[in-house]
RNA sequence: GCCGCUGUGGCGGAAUUGGCAGACGCACUUGACUCAAAAUCAAGCGGGUAACACCGUGCCGGUUCGAGUCCGGCCAGCGGCACCA
């Protein structure tokens, strides 16, 4: 009888053994296949890991392990993105040094993720709070700048009324700060951005190429949001001037019966003498200006809006005069910040026409009654009441319109993107000091790369100034610097870099991350580059996924890294939610911590129900029970060592079997599948327990198809059953494809599609025989006229009768 | 309002992509072992019927010899959002 299975004396020991072997180190030898495999680095929280974070970990340590085996060298790498405001906000309520607070957290969390097991190479951690690295993102950030793509712009930017800093709109969560929940108004300030839009083509275009999951792919697309369309002058009415407005259809023209400006459009400035109800103006942009845009869109059911009295405009193609209204649906940070109305074929412009009585005219003939409801459709309608457009399709009245403005030189076609620039700033101390300083002659001038890493000084207080500025701005001695372009006095920036910024490369250090000349060798990167496979939160694909991809571009553009994109592959990983299927958290009372199943149940019972508990793509809820089904399955596969038998090939019963299986293993690992392969597994070990015996050979290819999901105990069984070296240093099972076929297989048989019995049938067997066989199986159902057989070999019969 | 995802037993979920719906696990029931319990092992387990029949993949239609899977129209839940002209 084999010892009683103690998964605390086995994972300690195992861990032990595999650090003191460098068992997981990736090699510096270029000559060998690599392969990069990636998950998102975490957040070194306060709480310690979360039960959701070993999903994603677990499975790529699976895909890991997997390519060692093949025979690749891996580069599986860990580390931590430990700027960021919840320990900035932990020190200051603790008046401890972010610097510390850190330190204790990656250490937990280090501890932590070593006590499940995975096979990081753990020589190769980062840490974006360290100068070393912060040095690089600095100097990223150098380079952005004297190419022109980083500048200081005064606008409208979202302001959390509570941590006092400077939002992206993404970092906005149904109108409250992301971090804090207070309520985020619009404030002007100025602020570094990020020319992301430079790049809206190539982050497009660039999708062509790689393999990720559709659903990641469109809403990449969706955030670049790339529309065709013109940019359309409107004649202001007895002036020498024009209001330009972008419009997606252009061959809706002759149905623009008003305008429509943005509450900041500066037409309202400039015409402030001719505007009549400027008070009435005025008021309304007072309105708009203290909603947020979750605000403005949440009023979007009722539209609201003032006409301007005293300005008019002129619809190009007829002449016609219109009016203009300022309303907050219009946006100043999309296209020009004033549109032309069509109501008859714009949701939008149809709900405001009608609150306000404004007429509706059709000019797209073949929807409903266009007073009844806007007809938007572009696929079918023929123009009408549209001059010389009168009787095209939408498509072919669009590239006339455009032909016909560019020649009178009204207008031109113009592609559009949704894409903004990425604000950059961050009035915050716990971030990467952004390396410029201020003269009042040279102006902003980039510190030389000689003086980087421009490092965090030390302060009193980490609170941000009421003002608005960050903590560094207290600094005096660290702020006066003097000019490196003319020598004068001269002020550092005191914003710092934005949490995304040291998330935007961190997987270029990892492949070599002690360089102190450069971000990494040139060598490393041609070698490590891209990142094979790149799993991570479906809440990344937006912000982080697109960030990293515009500076890689970037970087790219500059010969610094090898390829166009970063990751060859993305994948994306569910949640894990609490029992009661709602999503974790202290408040609910349903956090699960995974010290707690490691210590009870072992790192290979929780790695295991982690990949078992459901698709890997989609929420799945925490189960008590489902984890002790796990534990119960590695307790049989302990015991099969009881049963086990010479013989180091397969048995002859269980060889179609084996084969299957590692078939099946092999595949499910690669597709995200980890449920159903470790549902095979359990299926083989029931046959095993059944049958009453295992051989050597059927042992040794179970053991190393489970190794990587559980590594501890298949280590262990493998040392105590007196197999050769580590099963990590083995080669990968071999499946032979025509040994995973059945020579006889049953198949259903069906009487007008209803299955009315089962024939075993050999796998190549022709249809007259195949429907003899069946007829004798479902004679007496037989009672009507045959009037048609189908017979799909290895899948169906179906016999129909009348 | 728009976009994306998801609806299958008591529960988590399978179904080689149009071919025996419910693999595997959990829970439960019964039996064996035990003084007893736990653990373990064995059997059963969608509804329905004495047994068949029959009914069953959110709802209503359609295509097909055959639909969880494809098409059209809805409904519900979850997530995201920048009223994007």
């Amino acid at each position: 009888m084999s010892v009683p299975y103690n998964h605390k004396v086995i994972e300690k020991k195992w861990q032990k053994i595999w650090d003191d072997n460098k068992a997981f180190a990736a090699t510096d030898d270029y000559s060998k296949p690599k392969y990069y495999a990636l998950v998102e680095f975490p957040y070194p929280s306060g709480q310690g890991l979360h039960v959701g974070h070993p999903r994603p970990y677990t499975a790529l340590d699976i895909v890991a392990r997997k390519r060692r085996m093949q025979g690749y060298n891996v580069l599986y790498p860990m580390g931590w993105d430990a700027f960021g405001l919840p320990t900035e906000n932990y020190a200051i309520k603790n008046k401890i040094h972010p610097k510390i607070v850190t330190a204790n957290n990656v250490k937990r969390f280090k501890e932590q993720l070593h006590s499940l097991g995975y096979s990081f190479d753990w020589d190769r951690e980062v840490n974006t709070t360290d100068p070393e690295y912060y040095k690089w993102t600095q100097w990223i950030f150098l380079k952005l700048f004297n190419a022109g793509l980083a500048y200081k712009t005064e606008m409208p930017i979202n302001w959390c009324t509570s941590c006092k800093v400077g939002l992206a709109n993404e970092e906005v969560v149904n109108g409250v700060c992301e971090r804090c929940g207070s309520p985020v108004v619009r404030k002007v300030k100025s602020q570094w951005m990020l020319k992301i839009t430079d790049y809206a083509e190539k982050l497009l275009e660039g999708l062509n190429d790689v393999d990720y999951i559709e659903r990641v792919k469109v809403s990449q697309k969706n955030w670049i949001g790339k529309s065709q369309g013109a940019e359309v002058d409107f004649a202001i009415a007895g002036k020498e001037d024009k209001l330009t407005v972008y419009t997606t259809r252009p061959d809706t023209l002759f149905g623009a019966t008003y305008m429509v400006v943005s509450p900041e459009h500066p037409m309202l400035e400039k015409y402030k003498d001719e505007i009549k109800n400027l008070d009435a103006v005025h008021e309304y942009q007072e309105q708009a200006a203290r909603k947020s845009d979750f605000e403005r869109s949440e009023l979007a059911k009722e539209k609201t809006g003032v006409q301007i009295d005293g300005i008019r405009a002129v619809n190009p193609v007829n002449g016609k005069e219109i009016p203009i209204w300022v309303s907050d649906y219009v946006l100043m940070s999309y296209g020009t910040g004033a549109i032309m109305a069509v109501p008859a074929h714009d949701t939008r412009d149809w709900e405001f026409a009608k609150k306000f009585n404004m007429p509706i005219i059709e000019v797209v003939a073949g929807g409903a009654n266009v007073q009844e409801e806007a007809f938007t459709d572009v696929a079918t309608g023929k123009m009408v009441n549209s001059g010389f457009l009168d009787g095209l399709e939408v498509a072919d009245a669009k590239k006339k319109i455009i032909e016909w403005l560019e020649e009178k030189k009204l207008g031109t076609g113009k592609t559009n993107y949704k894409l903004r620039d990425w604000v950059f700033s961050r009035q915050r101390y716990w971030g990467e000091p952004i390396p410029i300083v201020h003269c009042d002659k040279c102006g902003y001038v980039a510190l030389p790369e000689s003086e980087l890493p421009l490092e965090l000084p030390d302060v009193e207080s980490y609170m941000p100034t009421d003002n608005g500025e960050s903590p560094l701005a207290a600094m005096t001695d660290w702020v006066n610097t003097t000019c490196p372009c003319c020598g004068g006095p001269a002020k550092r920036e005191t914003d710092t870099m934005p949490q995304w910024a040291g998330s935007s490369w961190y997987f270029l250090r990892y492949t070599d991350p002690h360089n102190t000349e450069a971000l990494a060798s040139p060598e490393a990167l041609n070698y490590w580059l891209p990142v094979d496979w790149y799993n991570g939160g479906m809440e990344h694909t937006t912000l982080h996924l697109l960030y990293s991809r515009f500076w890689h571009k970037f970087l790219y553009d500059n010969k610094v890294v090898p390829c166009p994109e970063p990751y060859q592959k993305r994948t994306s990983h569910g949640m894990i939610l609490g029992e009661n299927g709602e999503k974790m958290s202290k408040s609910r009372g349903n956090v699960v911590n995974p010290d707690d199943i490691v210590n009870d149940y072992g790192a290979d019972t929780l790695r295991t129900y982690e990949m078992f508990i459901g698709a890997f793509d989609l929420s799945a809820s925490w189960s008590e029970n489902g984890v002790k089904g796990c534990r119960r399955f590695l307790e049989r596969v302990w015991k099969l060592q009881d049963i086990l038998v010479e013989g180091d090939g397969f048995s002859s019963d269980m060889e179609t079997k084996m084969h299957q299986t590692i078939k099946k293993v092999s595949n499910d690992f690669e597709n995200l599948k980890y449920n159903t392969a470790i549902a095979a597994l359990m299926t083989l070990l029931n046959d095993f327990a059944k049958k009453g015996s295992i051989t050597k050979g059927e042992y040794r290819a179970f053991l190393l198809l489970l190794n990587p999901v559980a590594p501890h105990i298949t280590e262990e069984i493998w040392n105590t059953c007196g197999y050769e070296g580590y099963v990590y240093q083995q080669p990968w099972p071999e499946y032979d494809e025509a040994k995973t076929v059945e020579n006889t297989i049953e198949i259903a048989v069906q009487i007008n599609g209803k299955t009315r019995g089962v024939v075993a049938l050999p796998v190549d067997a022709d249809k007259e025989t195949a429907l003899a066989k069946a007829k004798e199986v479902v004679a007496d159902k037989l009672t009507g006229t045959i009037i048609k057989e189908i017979y799909v070999p290895k899948k169906i019969i179906n016999i129909v009768q009348k």
